[in-house]
RNA sequence: GCGGGAGUAGCUCAGUUGGUAGAGCGGCAGCCUUCCAAGCUGCAUGUCGCGAGUUCGAAUCUCGUCUCCCGCUCCA
């Protein structure tokens, strides 16, 4: 079981270059990291193992890479605009919704210190107090109730829901003039590319149902608390997949894709003891989703989510449909009247165009890098009462493959036959092979050791371990 | 964003009542070494997170700021 400290993982990722806070020598930028030698290894392997698992070894899946900047409109009719900008609050009443500060900027001053008083908050500042407001939800609607907080509109009380912390898409300008109009977000998600790609990769492969689009990238969300190493962060990539399916097997789908995403991170090296599902409640679920299962990993923080396999319904693709009223949608829509294509496929037994559902399995890499180092993490207590420090990772996640070790380096027919098994398996192209003379040869392991399994113990979680070099010309690669 | 804690060498940390910095591990060079976290010699580590203030003098006191950790929040 991993009873890894945060701290020590920290520690060993800044030390063996795995993973840097990103900006460092000018104080860092919160929320973003950057990946070191080591740790762009293991995080390629850990990608290479999922898009083998997910697109060479199916029959029915598609690769996809779509740009991060898109049409402002995918992010309209996503629901994202709406539901990933500003603290709102709405007038369950008058069903009108107001931005948080605006509405507080409204107030009377009696109101304010009455709201100040109910959110135990007195002489905090009015930006202070919608931080406060948007920290607790619930607290926040009593105190909203309590302080009798007006409807700048009616001039009447009104009747506030939670307020909800939105403001998640980061903005950025596009081409020359940086005027109001032209500016773009980046992607908040990777998924929202696959559903506006969904009728160019039909085309361009005459898929059937069922079948799936799979996506590795970046996104973006401005995180009001980026948190816990690289598990909360502000740049962040995905690894996901878009399974397209008849309306009705959406269920059994859905159950088929969360074995098989959870044998996956099992695959990784992840225990069971340390993966869990969870399924979200009907208050938990995003905009977009009828269902959702959790997969849950211990990480050093806690039981937190590593994917989400959400049932999206024909959400996705309703929303981006033009002549969204022939198509007979189960999903409540924003009405589209810019896109220029209808999402549908001819349905496998009918032959008529309908809209698939969609099963959305969505992992996030970094937090895999995380949980697989968590996992691997091992503090071994040595026979002097020391302790020494091993990743016992999967040897196809290994970062260097291999670490070839002359046993003595002031001996030529040693060393010269080392580096002679150092090209060799070099050239094999199995990744990253080193050649380790520094210092002397229980140094040498110990350096190795620490971030590959030494030969000496073949445990089954070796990876190609280390070359023993022998005067008799010998050489053995256990494991 | 709010509350609490922290930031000294690559890592873990020490630094006494303010007098301009140390240890272990690690790194580098050389020697030694046939499987071991083995040894020996030498070398380099640093605007003490950053900026300002108080002071003759600040790693040490004050303020600001950035970053990290814990809690509230979250959902890849």
């Amino acid at each position: 079981m991993p009873a890894t400290s945060m701290d020590d993982l920290v520690s060993l990722c800044k030390r063996r270059g795995f993973i840097f806070q990103g900006s460092d020598i000018y104080g860092g930028l919160q929320g973003t990291y950057d990946y070191g030698p080591l740790g762009v290894e293991l995080k390629n392997n850990l990608k290479a193992s999922w898009w083998k698992a997910n697109v060479y070894e199916r029959d029915d899946m598609e690769g996809l890479d779509a740009s991060i900047l898109m049409n402002r409109l995918v992010w309209k009719y996503s629901g994202h605009e709406e539901t990933f900008s500003d603290p709102l609050v709405d007038n369950r009443d008058s069903k009108k919704r107001y931005r948080v500060d605006h509405l507080l900027a409204d107030q009377k001053a009696d109101v304010i210190v009455a709201l100040a008083k109910a959110l135990d908050a007195e002489g905090e500042s009015l930006s202070g107090l919608v931080a406060k407001l948007m920290s607790n939800p619930s607290q926040a609607e009593m105190a909203l109730k309590e302080a009798k907080v007006l409807d700048p509109d009616s001039g009447k009380v009104g009747n506030w829901t939670q307020p909800r912390p939105f403001n998640m898409m980061f903005k950025t300008t596009v081409g020359p003039v940086a005027d109001d109009d032209a500016y773009a977000y980046l992607r908040p998600e990777t998924a929202q590319g696959i559903f506006v790609n969904f009728k160019n990769v039909l085309d361009a492969t005459s898929r059937k149902l069922p079948f799936g689009i799979a996506q590795m990238g970046k996104a973006f969300r401005n995180e009001i608390t980026p948190r816990n190493f690289i598990f909360r962060v502000r740049e962040f990539e995905q690894m996901e997949i878009e399974y397209f399916v008849k309306p009705g097997e959406d269920e059994a789908w859905h159950q088929r894709w969360i074995e098989n995403r959870m044998k996956w991170w099992r695959d990784q090296g992840l225990t069971s003891d340390n993966l869990q599902l969870y399924q979200q409640t009907k208050d938990d679920l995003a905009h977009y989703a009828r269902s959702a299962v959790d997969i849950l990993y211990r990480f050093p923080h806690g039981l937190e989510e590593l994917e989400g396999i959400a049932n999206r319904t024909d959400y996705d693709l309703g929303s981006h449909s033009k002549n969204q009223d022939s198509l007979a949608l189960a999903a409540r829509v924003m009405h589209n009247s810019d896109s220029t294509a209808k999402l549908t496929i001819a349905h496998p037994e009918t032959n008529k165009l309908v809209v698939p559902y969609v099963i959305e399995p969505s992992a996030g890499v970094d937090r895999g890098v995380l949980a697989v180092l968590t996992e691997a993490f091992t503090k071994e207590l040595l026979d002097n009462g020391s302790e020494r420090i091993v990743l016992k990772l999967k040897p196809h996640l290994a970062p260097i493959k291999v670490a070839v070790i002359p046993l003595a380096r002031n001996k030529a027919e040693i060393t010269d036959k080392a580096k002679e098994v150092k090209q060799h398996l070099q050239a094999l192209g199995m990744g990253r092979v080193f050649y380790e003379d520094s210092g002397n040869i229980g140094k040498a392991y110990r350096r190795h050791d620490e971030v590959i399994r030494p030969f000496v113990s073949l445990s089954t979680l070796t990876p190609w371990a280390k070359v023993k070099i022998a005067t008799s010309d010998t050489v053995t690669i256990p494991g």
